[in-house]
RNA sequence: GGGGAUGUGGCGGAACCGGUAGACGCGCGGGUCUCAAAAACCCGUUACCGUAAGGUAGUGUGGGUUCGAUUCCCACCAUCCCCACCA
């Protein structure tokens, strides 16, 4: 691929009057990265326009809610990013790498109803300071495309979308039983309900309610959300890809409809995906709340025992639920049902470790080969049908009857039916596939596809958020709002003092006529899940000013997907599904030409620090303990784990304060050192301490030669001593490894692992200089390693390139230069250092000239004394040669 | 119970396709400079034995494949994360 250079022309005078040509002797951050930022900003250094003759690269990290205060998290993700964009740019692509704010949500309405401030300029005021702060780490962000969820102008495309989605049918609203938070005072998404807790409180558990909700039909894209996971193979983390298809949960199996005796016309459908087990079924067991038994108990139909526990079950709070553990209760409904297959009656129970929500909310048990069927009829006596045997056991001797003590759960392929009609012999794939056809041809069941994944809950019952654009009119229904009169915005006198939904409180937003026949209606009071917002803001960030559509379609096409997308683990099953369904509904809409978002996905590591905790005060920050006692009251502290930095264990570190000391670029370069990207980091204050001191290092380096260095030019190899082609190695050999940490593997780590490696080659070389009479061969590698040093920073620690850069003589902005090219000749290095190892063993190393010949190798290998002395009188019987790497000399 | 990871010096971590284990940094020890200290620079730093040269062991444990295993395979142990009565 082609460097480029610059992509927004030369410096402006405004540009050049930031630049300076004389370094100081001494590195002050602060002042250099003030100075830096102006610069970029007046240069308009990161703002691009798609440019189809090029090739692009879109760096997205996920966007902050504007808390107020950015922490640790923020910008170590950030970090990332950054460096990432910035090598992309100076290795020839057109990047776009920009920053918004997902700013609709629950704190701002808190801060409402706690002090009264109004959300929105509560949260503009969170976003001015949160937007400084990311200034002053120098990020290179296109500015001109920020923004922030909460406006009208961004939030009316929520409701144009949601508008041409409802005319598809892939929104609608129905009556359900959702999640509901008592905290948030709002009913919640399946993903955002996980193990019956609210995903913001985790002690919180949800109830169950029921409500008029709006859904979006996810479900009608689970198949495809599965089967694409493929695509993302090798570019997404294996443990997200994992999570995603757990949460789908595709089910492949067969409905079976079950005649009740004596009911001829009645039938319970039950989902199986064994359904070669059935002639071992011993009972069928339906939800307490399964329609069928509702029916029964207001029929008068089943005993009081039944009518007992069903009020018992739905009595149950989630937290009960839960703390009732894994034991099962269940009673007999005193009905009857008939086996398709067999004839056989089963008796009919219910019980409570059935489920409404999955399947069709009833099971036929089957005790011989399912753990929860076994446990259920141990406890009841229900009998225990042996039907299927792994291939090789005596058939004969398989009493369907015989006592058996644990369910035989394996779905071996060999396995074989026994005791099962016509299916007796067949092995578990066979019959599926024979019983199905069965079923299906006789009229009773079919084969059938279930998931876990729901149609997502969007409705909220909240005020700051995206108002739904729906009328509900007595005449005409659900009515959209016309796509003129978008958007419907929310009112800025709501009234957060009394509790309620401050939407529904407010006449003015309410009342309004039906588009349709212009008759009294009222405006839908719920408000979007914030999800909706991050769904899709990607794609607005390449056509952001837009006033037509969400985004110009063939814009779009330049810049997306994704193709490297950096956040927290946490959203694996929630954005990150999210925004794969609605990514698949905008294609579906003529919008985007492709179905994955997002291309390459980094799942950052936390940041961590040690935790303490005081039985006086309770947790403690670090700095509040003083040789291991508490600083308040001279108690011994607790040491705790090292965990995620968080306010409520006080180990949090202030971004702020830590750049005030060290500097933006040392804090920086510590978040891409101190671990591989996807691996937690302990914040250390040793190791921003030595960030700091190798920065140092290359600013001493670089002012000490500045002024003395000639111009750039190279000579024949024949023109550099020993020493100096040693440096020009280095510097070839590093510019290799940096390009393919950075580039391919994003291990920022390694890649400031040799860049250091570089500057202490400097520091060796420039030792041994006698300086009154430095060759000008040698001034041109200390040059060329320099200038290579000060352009491979600049993705890490950019103020700091831009200062060294333009102490070498520059005009132009380091961010913005080629990146530098290696050459491998030069890479190469004249001596190899050979391992020889006996056996396997090392036992010495040979020095040899790089291009020896293999045989004289091997040669000086088999006449090393070490080796003769080792041999003691036995013969080599083989020679392993790894050419460049190693000799492997066997002797028995 | 299911799924996913991870296990290497005092610490964070490195080792690309099976080929010199411990790059780089922190910490620690020693030295240079200084009246002194800080900073900076230089040297050393896996463990054990040895003044040294050198030797032995060594990547969670036990096996296996291989000329050769941190790397591949099998079993086990430990830790972390996610999901969890999903039929």
């Amino acid at each position: 691929m082609e460097p480029r250079g610059t992509l927004t022309g030369s410096l402006t005078s405004e540009a050049s009057k930031h630049r300076r040509s004389i370094m100081e002797e001494k590195y002050f951050p602060q002042e250099i990265e003030e100075r830096q930022q102006a610069r970029w900003k007046a240069a308009k250094a990161f703002e691009v326009t798609a440019d189809p003759a090029r090739p692009k690269f879109y760096c997205l990290e996920m966007l902050p809610y504007p808390s107020g205060r950015i922490h640790m998290g923020h910008v170590r993700n950030y970090t990332i990013g950054d460096a990432l964009s910035t090598f992309k740019r100076m290795t020839g692509f057109n990047v776009l790498h920009p920053m918004g704010w997902d700013a609709f949500g629950m704190p701002a309405e808190n801060a409402a109803i706690k002090h009264g401030a109004r959300p929105d300029q509560w949260t503009i005021e969170n976003i001015d300071s949160m937007r400084s702060q990311l200034q002053r780490l120098g990020f290179n962000y296109d500015w001109s495309r920020e923004i922030a969820t909460c406006t009208p102008a961004y939030y009316r495309w929520n409701q144009w979308l949601l508008i041409e989605m409802w005319k598809k049918g892939l929104v609608y609203r129905r009556k359900a039983t959702v999640n509901w938070c008592v905290k948030c005072n709002t009913s919640l998404a399946n993903e955002q309900a996980e193990g019956g807790f609210c995903w913001r409180h985790e002690d919180t558990p949800v109830e169950q309610r029921e409500l008029e909700q709006w859904f979006i039909r996810v479900t009608h894209y689970a198949d495809e959300l599965l089967d694409s996971l493929a695509e993302l193979e090798g570019g997404w983390p294996e443990r997200v890809l994992a999570m995603q298809r757990n949460w789908i949960g595709r089910s492949r199996g067969a409905e079976i409809d079950f005649e009740i005796d004596g009911e001829a016309k009645q039938t319970v459908r039950v989902f199986t995906t064994r359904i070669d087990t059935i002639f071992g079924a011993s009972s069928l067991i339906l939800a307490p709340d399964h329609p069928l038994l509702n029916e029964w108990a207001e029929a008068g139909k089943v005993s009081a025992e039944v009518l007992r526990f069903r009020e018992e079950q739905a009595a149950l709070t989630p937290r009960e639920r839960l703390e009732e553990g894994r034991e099962k209760t269940g009673v007999f409904t005193g009905w009857w049902a008939i086996n398709p297959f067999s004839g056989a009656k089963l008796p009919i129970w219910t019980a409570n470790f059935v489920l409404t929500g999955y399947g069709t909310g009833a099971v036929m048990a089957v005790p011989a080969h399912d753990e929860r069927d076994f446990d259920f009829s141990q406890k009841y006596g229900l009998p225990i049908r042996r039907v299927i045997v792994p291939a090789g056991s005596d058939v004969s001797r398989n009493d369907p009857q015989a006592e058996v003590s644990l369910p035989y759960t394996a779905k071996e392929e060999s396995a074989q039916l026994i005791h099962s009609g016509e299916w007796s012999g067949l092995t578990i794939a066979e019959a599926q596939q024979s019983m199905i056809a069965r079923a299906e041809q006789r009229g009773f069941g079919q084969s059938r596809v279930n998931f876990k994944i729901r149609d997502w809950g969007i409705s909220r019952q909240r005020a700051w958020g995206t108002p739904l654009p729906f009328i509900h009119c007595p005449v005409c229904q659900i009515v959209p709002v016309p796509a003129a009169q978008l958007p419907v915005e929310l009112p800025a006198d709501l009234n957060f003092k009394t509790p309620g939904a401050p939407l529904a409180e407010h006449r003015a937003f309410v009342e309004t006529s039906c588009p349709s026949c212009g008759g009294p209606a009222r405006r839908d009071t719920d408000t979007m899940d914030t999800f909706v917002d991050s769904s899709w803001y990607y794609s607005r960030y390449c056509d952001p000013g837009n006033e037509s559509l969400p985004f110009d379609p063939a814009v779009a096409a330049y810049w997306t997907p994704v193709d490297q997308y950096i956040g927290g683990i946490e959203h694996a099953v929630l954005h990150l599904i999210y925004t794969r369904v609605w990514t698949k509904i905008m294609r579906d809409l003529g919008l985007l030409n492709f179905g994955e978002p997002i291309t390459r996905l980094l799942t950052q590591g936390m940041v961590c620090l040690a935790t303490y905790r005081c039985e006086e005060h309770d947790w403690l920050h670090p700095n509040d303990v003083i040789e291991g006692r508490c600083r308040h009251c001279q108690r011994p502290v607790t040491v705790g784990r090292i965990e995620k930095m968080s306010k409520s264990k006080k180990n949090t570190i202030d971004p702020d304060e830590m750049i005030r000391i060290y500097g933006a670029d040392t804090v920086r370069l510590f978040m891409l050192f101190a671990a591989p990207p996807e691996k937690d980091l302990e914040w250390s204050e040793a190791g921003a301490e030595g960030a700091s001191r190798f920065l140092n290092r290359v600013w001493r380096i670089t002012w000490k030669w500045h002024t003395l260095l000639p111009p750039t030019e190279a000579g024949g190899a024949e023109d550099y001593s020993g020493a100096a082609r040693a440096l020009r190695r280095k510097t070839h050999q590093t510019i290799e490894r940096v390009s393919r940490d950075i580039g391919d593997r994003l291990q920022f780590n390694t890649a400031i692992a040799a860049l250091m490696e570089l500057t202490n080659e400097l520091y060796a070389f420039d030792s041994q200089l006698p300086m009154d009479q430095v060759s000008s061969s040698d001034r041109f590698v200390i040059r060329e390693a320099l200038e290579s040093l000060a352009r491979m920073l600049a993705p890490l620690t950019p103020h700091l390139a831009e200062e060294l850069w333009s102490g070498l003589g520059h005009q132009g902005l380091a961010v913005q230069t080629a990146w530098p090219t290696f050459d491998q000749k030069l890479a190469l290095e004249e001596e190899l250092e050979i391992p020889i190892q006996l056996n396997g063993k090392l036992v010495t190393r040979l020095i040899v000239p790089a291009g020896i010949a293999e045989d004289a190798l091997v040669e000086l290998a088999v006449t090393n004394p070490r080796i003769v002395q080792r041999l003691e009188g036995r013969t080599i019987s083989k020679t392993i040669v790894v050419p460049g790497r190693l000799i492997n000399l066997v002797a028995r």
